[in-house]
This record gives structure tokens, C-alpha cells and sequence, in this order.
DNA sequence: CCAGCATAGTTTGTATACAATAGCGTCCAT
DNA sequence: ATGGACGCTATTGTATACAAACTATGCTGG
């Protein structure tokens, strides 16, 4: 795509994620492309595409707002995206190469001294664990799952979940990512799917037990 | 959404849909603006539309194309679909209301009867049959699910499967409809799962052992 | 005081003009 | 003849201007 599109889109995109542009609230077409320093046309298109990944939702007529999601509206996302990603690891254990699998452990590697260091580096954490699952969906060679999948993986909500897990959580999490390799080593398609599929329910768990979001 | 983008939708999805723009041709904003009677950009915000519900696809750098579809390509839709909706029905069965009930019933007592007719009426089987999924979609009341199954259930090669089944395949079609109600009636999670996860696994089955796309 | 409507202002929708870019063909040089 | 480079053309990207639609506010009449 082009650049002010683009640049619109992960401006825009970086204000909610970072909660300046908190969820309910507003998003004008003028205002982001005052801010974007774009005109109103790139920022359409950004607003189209996050609107498709569920980042922002139209109201009754045309406005746009934050996404604003409420317990249960996180409950059915942790559902579908257990549903979604642990048929992603079915699949990638049956194709997945060695090459993916080395990317995997490297990163669970790098995950876990993340975890190890004097204060838990959340940030990298979290990018690391977003890699993770990546190169798992990408192993899944499944171009409509993944399309589907990164529209629910990529909420704001998700991205700021680990901040919620304290540091015995986060060693689950790569204690259980460590399995999931285990798994796609051996092509076993039914050990992989149920390891995901714990991991997302037990991190929504750990999610739902930690404070409320605000 | 306003009148001409919405128009403009409509236009391009019946061009796809009917096959006058085959999978694979090339589309020009211009050329459908043109059609369309409207200018490029409510055309650019109904592409950007049909590209999110994978109508059509980006190529290289920034031109679209209808999406063509492979052997392989069907065979993860068909799967992803049967994994969505038998969720969506096992979601429905434990939150249908009676009134929705009634509405599958009416529902399918036409499919019936579409079937039925000398010769079976297949726009009447397909106009039905995707209400029947909507109703039942609706009846999960899972607005997340509802999206991303919006964008798998209306593909073209969804659409035109129906008249790839002959009367036999209808008429089981029509069963299993009735059990899944019977599902729902009975309020019976897994049972509505199972009939789901069956139906659309045999429509798969029957759309494959029939001749191929083209 | 309340209801309803008119009107002003804000926001989104559409059209058009122009800019940038990618694809492609031709032409020249080796 | 072949390879590359140049420029032309087709197509998409962006900006701006204007139109339509919705909101909210205040006014008027009951």
C-alpha cells in the first residue's frame, strides 16, 4: 500500500494500542488526518481497514469509534481466537519445517530470558510472544486462517494482556510454547491443537483473574 | 453506508458472483467506476470492502484481481467454515429464542417445498439456505463470529455450489436443517455441533464429487 | 414548561484534478 | 540478436472542494 495510507494506518492504529485514543471514544476523519498530517483520503482507507479488524466500529450513522469491548465480548474473542489458533497448530504440526521450528525455539529462547531478567522485560515478552505465534500460523500455510486470525490476535486488549500476567504466568506461557514445539517436532496434530488451545484458555484465565482493564 | 459505495458494492459482487468478471480478470477503478456510473472513490471504498471478505485480491503492487480459487483453497474454506458454524450453532443452541425457532422452521418448510417443485428451484434453495445460516448466525448472537463468517460463507464458490448438488443432495440438506432445529429445540449443545460440523462437511463432499469449477 | 420544528454547524460522502508509480514497449548500443 | 535503458501509458494514490446527512441547539407555539 501506499505511504499515507499506510503511515495513517499504524498512526492511527498506534493510538488506540497505546490508549491515547481511548476505547469509546470518537475518531473524526479531520482530526486524524491533522494528526497524521495527511488528508482525510488516506485516513478513509485506514479507518476501512481497521474498522475490518475490528479495532474501531461504526455507529448508528457513519461514526467511527474505539472498539469497546466488555467482558463477555473478550470472553467469545478468547474462544474463537482458542478455536481458530489451535487449528493453526493441527496444522502446522502436520507441515511446519525444520527451519520454522528452529525460528520457534530461538524465539521461546528469547522469550524466556525475557522472563529471566531482574525485572520481567514485559516489552519484549510480548514481542517475542507475538513472533511466536506468527511463525506458528504462518507454519499453518493456511492464507484465510491467517486473515481471520490476525484481525482477532492484534486487539488492544490482547497486546496489553501480558502486562496483566505476573512473571509465574509468563513461565507457563513459555513452558507451554516449549511443548507446543515439542509437538510440532513429533507431527503430532492432536497433541498440538490441544496444548494451543489450553494456552489460550489458561492465558484468558489468568487474564480474567488478573484486575479489571481499567 | 451511503447510497453510491454501497451501490457501487453491490455492482462489483454481482459482476463476480455471476461470472461476468471471471476469477483471476483484472479490475480497474476506472473501468468500474464507469459501470458503476459513479466516480472512483466510492468504487476504491467497495474494493477495499470485497478485499477484506476475500472477494478479490491485491497482486504484486496495489492491482486487483478476482479472487481464483484452487482445489486446495476450497478444501481450507469448506473446513473453516464447518469449524465457525459449528460453533456458531453450538453457541446458538444454548441462546436461540423460540421465535427464532419458528423463523428456521418456516425456513426450511420453503427450502422444502423449493425442493419439491417440478423442477427444483434453485434460486428459492439458495435465497433460503443462506437465511436459514443467518438466522442461525444471528441466533449465536456473536457479533465477532458473525463478521468473520460473513466473509467465508458468501463466497462465489459458496454461492454457486448449490447448483452443483443434485435433488437427492437437497433433500438431505433439508434433513439435516430439520435436526439441527430439533438440535436447537432441544437445546442440546453438542448434538447442534455435531449436525453442523456434518452438514457442512457433506456439502463439501458433494460439492467435490461433483464436476469441477469450470 | 414541554413538544416540535427549524436552522446552524459538524461530519461524512462523492467527485474531480493532479501526482506518483509501475508496466511495457521501443530503440539504441554492443 | 540481445541486453539495457529510456520514456510513454495505464493505473493507483492523494489532496481538495463541494454536497449531503446527521446533531444539536434554540426558538416558537401550544
Amino acid at each position: 500500500m501506499s505511504k499515507a495510507s499506510e503511515r495513517a494506518y499504524a498512526e492511527i492504529r498506534g493510538l488506540i494500542l497505546s490508549g491515547d485514543a481511548p476505547p469509546g471514544s470518537s475518531l473524526t476523519e479531520e482530526a486524524l488526518a491533522d494528526i497524521c498530517g495527511v488528508s482525510r483520503t488516506p485516513v478513509r482507507e485506514a479507518l476501512r481497514r481497521l474498522e475490518a479488524e475490528l479495532y474501531v466500529v461504526r455507529s448508528d450513522s457513519q461514526r467511527l469509534y474505539v472498539a469497546d469491548w466488555n467482558s463477555e465480548d473478550l470472553a467469545e474473542m478468547f474462544t474463537l481466537r482458542a478455536m481458530l489458533e489451535a487449528h493453526a497448530a493441527a496444522r502446522a504440526a502436520s507441515r511446519i519445517t525444520p527451519q520454522a521450528i528452529d525460528a520457534l525455539r530461538a524465539c521461546n529462547a528469547r522469550i524466556a530470558a525475557a522472563i529471566a531478567g531482574a525485572e520481567a522485560d514485559v516489552a519484549s515478552f510480548l514481542a517475542e510472544n507475538r513472533l511466536f505465534h506468527e511463525i506458528t500460523i504462518a507454519a499453518a500455510d493456511s492464507p484465510r486462517l491467517a486473515t481471520i486470525l490476525a484481525a482477532l490476535v492484534e486487539q488492544p486488549v490482547v497486546r496489553r494482556t501480558a502486562s496483566r500476567y505476573n512473571r509465574t504466568e509468563l513461565a507457563r506461557s513459555a513452558h507451554e510454547h516449549a511443548e507446543l514445539i515439542q509437538a510440532f517436532a513429533a507431527r503430532d496434530v492432536e497433541w498440538a491443537r490441544a496444548v494451543m488451545t489450553g494456552h489460550i484458555r489458561r492465558a484468558f484465565h489468568a487474564f480474567s483473574a488478573a484486575a479489571p482493564v481499567k
